[in-house]
RNA sequence: GGCGCUAUCGUCUAAGGGUUAGGACGGAGCCCUCUCAAGGCUCAAAUACGGGUUCGAAUCCCGUUAGCGCUACCA
């Protein structure tokens, strides 16, 4: 049975590094007909805020995948005293008395390998541990790593291959800090054996992590879980994602307000650091699902794409119009109805319907339809200047002649874009135009720029009253002095 | 400093001893066309460096370099 879990600490944002790890996890359940669990690693008492929390669920809200059980490590304080105690008992833990201002002191050991214990601490006699911990002084719960004989700890990671290490190089690190609160690593072996979750996914940050979340895995007994670590995501200068370094790029939140399907969002954090060994691109969830394996993850770490100038990976903007593209009309329409709403513009739902589709290949993010569909729903044009409505290789008289022929063929008639086009056509034919000389005059008095959808279905939608009237406009702009 | 991990076009990646080193995004050009977009075609663009092993190395081994991670009473 597969368990995994996703576990994020409530101190920021949802990166979107945090987000593909969520992703990867619940795409192996998803593929293992697993179990899919949330796990809030809320330890760290003093950095943990309620907006973080909020704002991580915000994030995995707008994913859109759910999970199937959730716990929270501040709920759980007794467990981890319980399973601290047992191993103080067994004595693969001790009692560490030493203030924090004395770390300083004890670096001169660091020299040539790095900190590895307090050997007086580590030595210290059970007895006189209890005396002192009976007498209140504070201590941390230390790991007692197996030295002498020093030994080589092994496992085989899933995507990063045969990992070992020597317990020479492991530090005796914390497992109960001396607020009484479990560390990261005691918390999260505790619970990932209590949960029973089968395979650990998460950042490669972890990785040399893995050697003593063994060893107390190995102490507390249980099942050994499966370990897979994800290459992370940098930002293009090699660094590590980071708000205060590179913006708001790093929460997935900005991708929801830019205007992004949740579905394509995932589908392009999934093509970082993990193919599905075709040529595919642009997959549904459900074809993600079937096509994830951890085979499938590769070991270094990728690039997040964006510049100062373009915040957002050009990748996934493409996805993001594939995934656009191949909506039904109607979901397309009904998402961006309130886009349209919340612009200002007077929309409905069946005038969204209309616009959607002469818009749909036309917009990379939700967000563009505010800009391209724009003349649709305002009254009033925005001002345009008036050489536009000129065509290429054409003239003033030549601009007014074929608004003025528009503005009667048009002012009667069956007003369907076949219909229109028909006339239109003829109407350039009698005047001697090229199809593109007698369009673009109107295309501009219509929509107010030279790029807009095709002409026809586009004036079919703005009806023939608004039409009529923005070509009298133009003939009017034409005509006065330059 | 110690330990660990990684290294293919600008970016995401394929190729896990034999390929003109493939695809995608982005860029350039052409086609289509009422503009834009979409689509089609073409082009430019990579195996970090040095040694081995082998008939043959992007691929295996060693070294160098570079990047990243861990080395907290953060996670």
């Amino acid at each position: 049975m597969v368990r995994v879990r996703f576990a994020p600490s409530p101190t920021g944002y949802l990166h979107i590094g945090s987000a593909r790890t969520f992703i990867f996890n619940w795409l192996f359940a998803r593929h293992h007909k697993g179990t899919m669990i949330l796990r809030i690693d809320d330890t760290d008492v003093e950095r943990n805020t309620e907006e973080s929390l909020e704002s991580i669920f915000e994030g995995l809200r707008w994913l859109g995948l759910g999970w199937d059980e959730e716990y929270r490590q501040s709920e759980r304080f007794p467990l981890y005293r319980e399973a601290a105690q047992a191993l103080l008992e067994k004595g693969f833990a001790y009692r560490d008395f030493t203030p924090p201002e004395a770390k300083a002191g004890a670096e001169e050991g660091e020299g040539k390998g790095g900190w590895l214990c307090h050997p007086e601490m580590r030595a210290m006699s059970r007895e006189e541990s209890d005396r002192r911990a009976a007498a209140g002084e504070p201590f941390v719960l230390r790991f007692r790593v197996p030295r002498e004989p020093e030994r080589t700890v092994r496992f085989r990671d899933l995507v990063y291959g045969e990992q070992a290490k020597s317990t020479a190089d492991i530090e005796d690190f914390a497992l109960l800090r001396s607020n009484g609160a479990p560390t990261y690593h005691h918390a999260s072996c505790v619970d990932d054996a209590d949960l029973r979750i089968s395979h650990i996914i998460r950042g490669q940050d972890h990785l040399t992590n893995t050697f003593k979340h063994i060893l107390l895995f190995e102490a507390l007994g249980g099942q050994m879980p499966e370990f897979a670590h994800l290459p992370l995501l940098i930002a293009p200068d090699g660094a590590k994602l980071s708000k205060r370094r590179h913006g708001p790029v790093v929460s997935v939140l900005t991708y929801r307000d830019a205007g992004f399907l949740p579905q394509a969002y995932v589908n392009f954090l999934c093509l970082l650091g993990w193919n599905p060994k075709d040529d595919r691109e642009k997959m549904t969830l459900e074809e993600l699902i079937e096509a994830f394996t951890l085979e499938g993850v590769n070991r270094s770490n990728a690039v997040v794409n964006f510049t100062e100038e373009d915040p957002i990976d050009p990748k996934a903007l493409w996805l993001n119009a594939q995934h656009i593209y191949s909506l039904p009309v109607e979901t397309l329409a009904g998402l961006l109805l309130p886009v349209w709403q919340k612009a200002g513009y007077e929309a409905t739902a069946e005038k969204a319907l209309r616009v959607t589709p002469l818009i749909q290949e036309r917009i990379r993010t939700l967000n563009d339809a505010v800009a391209v569909a724009d003349f649709f729903f305002l009254k009033e044009l925005r001002p345009y200047d008036a050489a536009e409505l000129i065509p290429q290789k054409g003239d003033r008289a030549m601009a007014l002649r074929a608004l003025e022929k528009a503005h009667a063929v048009l002012a009667d008639g069956d007003w369907t874009h076949q219909a229109l086009e028909e006339r239109l056509r003829a109407a350039a034919a009698e005047l001697g135009l090229k199809a593109g000389q007698m369009f673009q005059p109107i295309r501009v008095a219509v929509c107010g720029r030279k790029n807009a959808p095709p002409l026809f279905e586009t004036l079919e939608v703005v009806g023939r009253e608004a039409c009529l009237e923005r070509i009298g406009k133009a003939i009017a702009l034409l005509q006065q002095e330059p």
